[in-house]
DNA sequence: TTTAACATCTTGTCTGACAAATTTAGCGCA
DNA sequence: TGCGCTAAATTTGTCAGACAAGATGTTAAA
């Protein structure tokens, strides 16, 4: 009755706890980057399943990104292993922007305070150039949003340290979603953007000027103030968002539109 | 020479292929949320494959939170799909850890701000047991780290927003790797942990008297302290990082140890 | 009408086989 | 010995068929 194999306790997903306990070992070390891992055939006896068990356990380790497979040769430790961090796209509402916000304003705070002390020459033209391009898409009638995100996204840049971008990039993914809803406004558009340039214009003294605790208090007021302008017009978002829900295809770069930030 | 299945064009990966089109199709809108997509015999003959790689490419969506499965029913759209954030773990190092740090430290420091304001008398409760369990860990000799990550995530859960506990949980997943290579540290292990307790203490007190900006200051006390123990032994660590690389079996459970936190 | 047993369907897992690509071993040859 | 080529062994990718486990729908009985 002796029993070899490390024996898989009976649960829902038999393939799932594999994958658990292959990402485990690798994580614990026990193949060290770039190293070939067992084959599925001895895989399969040391845990006592089936090679199927073993390549959708394996598959899913390998759409993790944290190994890669070469026919012929064998699976292996991915060089550079990511771990991911999901996340449902909520139902875009008024609550979920402002949970969103909640979690950027203090990480651009804290990012436009990195910038003005490491910010390069290149980086911080980068960002001139974003308040330029912002500028341009405005007159030319369109929102602007993805200026206006590719503004802040220059300055995650000159923090220097890439877990702002990533992470700022995450949430400008559904931000950008839910942002879009509300650019129709067009009556509130004019005083919006008026003062949007000019909070924009602070940071971006700040930062050039390497002053760490104005582009701070800078980056707090204006992600302050789009809060703010984004709950007055909060009814009409909702409406919006709902007759949007379900329609296929949604054309990416109408014109026109009131901008919060 | 009638064919009714959809050709695969041959190329590298087959289900890659597969998988790829179910997306497309998906996304088309072909099937609605939350609608049950064909069995994998039927996707099999339409697309001209093997049920195993109709398998393996499911399971790539599944992976990638487009679908769900469900045994004995079938495979569904998912009903909120979900983006993911994906990272490469860095070398682990002081110069990434204290990157990690950084991106931490207003999140935390945010978050301790929002627990103050928001918590719950469970919520408020549940940091008080983690900061019991950092003193029995302590006490029975262990590093304590794992308690340590559960009273911050604690205070994190409080803030009632769930995007800061899942951006730090996700960082989480580093900064314990990184920081058990700090533990074996034991010269400066009782100096930290009177220090650690103390802070632990201060921020804990602010949020119970719903003290924001108290809270808010502690929090970066806290982290800057921890920072800076983090720093005091660079030499050290790094040289472990060094020794550790390729060791194929680390075993997870040691006791003793500095812990920076 | 409600409930319980049953038949059917679908995914999860097992087994065995072959194809395709890579790695390794062997061998001849200089 | 050292080097290049070929062939065998390995390993993942794909195919095929089967059964198990769980869900769904139908039918019969109370």
């Amino acid at each position: 009755m002796s029993e070899d194999t490390e024996q898989p306790s009976r649960g829902p997903q038999l393939s799932e706890q594999v994958a658990q306990r292959l990402s485990d070992a690798i994580q614990a070390g026990e193949w060290g980057r770039g190293a070939r891992l067992p084959t599925e055939a001895a895989l399969g006896e040391r845990f006592g399943i089936s090679r199927s068990v073993v390549r959708e356990a394996i598959s899913m380790l390998r759409n993790g990104g944290l190994v890669t497979s070469r026919r012929g040769s064998g699976s292996f430790v991915a060089e550079s292993p990511t771990v991911s961090l999901r996340l449902a796209i909520p139902d875009p509402g008024l609550q979920s922007v402002v949970e969103v916000l909640e979690l950027r304003r203090p990480l651009e705070v804290e990012a436009a305070r990195l910038a003005a002390e490491r910010h390069t020459p290149s980086q911080l033209r980068r960002i001139r150039n974003a308040m330029v391009d912002i500028d341009e898409a405005v007159e030319a009638g369109l929102s602007g949003v993805d200026q206006d995100l590719a503004f802040h996204r220059a300055i995650a840049e000159a923090a220097n340290n890439a877990h702002f971008t990533a992470v700022l990039d995450f949430y400008n993914r559904f931000l950008h979603h839910a942002i879009r809803v509300t650019r129709t406004n067009e009556s509130l558009r004019e005083a919006f953007m008026q003062q949007v340039v000019a909070e924009h214009q602070a940071i971006l003294d700040a930062i050039a000027g390497g002053d760490a605790d104005a582009a701070a208090c800078a980056a707090a007021t204006h992600l302050a103030h789009a809060e703010a302008r984004l709950r007055q017009a909060p009814t009409d978002l909702l409406e919006r968002v709902e007759a949007q829900r379900g329609s296929t295809s949604t054309s990416s770069t109408e014109p026109t539109g009131g901008n919060p930030r």
